[in-house]
DNA sequence: TCATACTTTCAATACTTTCTGAAAGTTATT
DNA sequence: AATAACTTTCAGAAAGTATTGAAAGTATGA
């Protein structure tokens, strides 16, 4: 396979796979383009590889600036603005955990242990009810504290503790 | 909080989980109506429950027990088909894990993978792919090896090992 | 201050997904 | 075989999301 071939393929493979986890198409191939580029590249270059229009181009560049994805990048001497990716996978899995966290699981679960508060005499539904939230608060927190360990840990916690489970 | 105030927002949540997880807002809801009932219910009582057509509630009702996380139920003297939701938090991630692994993960590791096998004598941006794509397959060798290992796991292994990681 | 080189915004449009309701299909019962 | 009780399908409506391209905005430097 050839280089292009390989590139175009691996970003293809970055869009499918983010527009299945609730980052667009777009949005993952700006960002899977950048990671294989050893050079910054400007909003014209993504635009121009990728068959983008400038708006398209800019919106998903402001919102992988936004999640912490990809950084401005000043070429002394040049106007326009280069961009370039974190290219540590195991520092982009911490900053996607970390706003994934905060943004869409922190609310939910605030909004189930709520759910949890209910009041009233004993009843089949009731009962029902209080075993299954509990339950899943349990394994919510349980999982939020992996999460959360996840995110504050380095890369020696990872290939250390985890590498001993897979083993 | 009133029973039924809490069950409303807790299948709302759980909706708005969903579908910030790529299952959509409908099936989110009837699983979490399933799950907190003690009853089996049928498709009537599920169209009513949450207010959506019969064609709707139909096809989710369809795709949830063909992720496996709802079942068929039938109560003898009755035509009727019922449905009940599998209430262990435990058994159903690890559904959900092994469904996603195969449906999603999985097809898009092997294009990675393929990505990988790129020809062409040795360049910068050559060299650039390959240590990124070579980076990103170790960490997504480790990471499904987490998630086969929890996939077959049972429960004691999650309180046991996982309950030492966050301890 | 003006021209230039860029970046950002936004209304219109295209595209995708979800939902509805009615019609067609299936199975059990008389 | 006819009816009744239910389930499934499907075409079109509605809702939601992404994309474009042009216009507006901003900074640079002659």
């Amino acid at each position: 396979m050839e280089l292009k071939e390989a590139k175009a393929k691996y970003i293809q493979a970055w869009g499918i796979l983010g527009s299945s986890w609730g980052i667009n198409k777009t949005m993952g191939q700006v960002h899977a383009l950048l990671m294989i580029s050893p050079e910054a590249l400007s909003t014209e270059d993504i635009m121009r590889e990728l068959n983008i229009s400038r708006g398209n181009a800019n919106m998903n560049i402001r919102a992988l600036i936004d999640w912490g994805l990809i950084f401005k990048e000043f070429k002394s001497g040049e106007r326009r603005e280069y961009f370039r990716s974190e290219k540590d996978v195991w520092e982009l899995a911490r900053t996607v955990a970390a706003q994934r966290k905060q943004r869409e699981l922190a609310p939910i679960i605030r909004m189930l242990n709520e759910a949890r508060n209910v009041k009233g005499e004993s009843s089949k539904e009731l009962d029902e009810f209080k075993k299954v939230t509990k339950d899943l608060n349990d394994f919510a927190g349980k999982a939020t504290g992996i999460l959360d360990r996840f995110i504050r840990s380095d890369k020696n916690w990872f290939t250390g503790i985890f590498m001993r489970l897979i083993r």
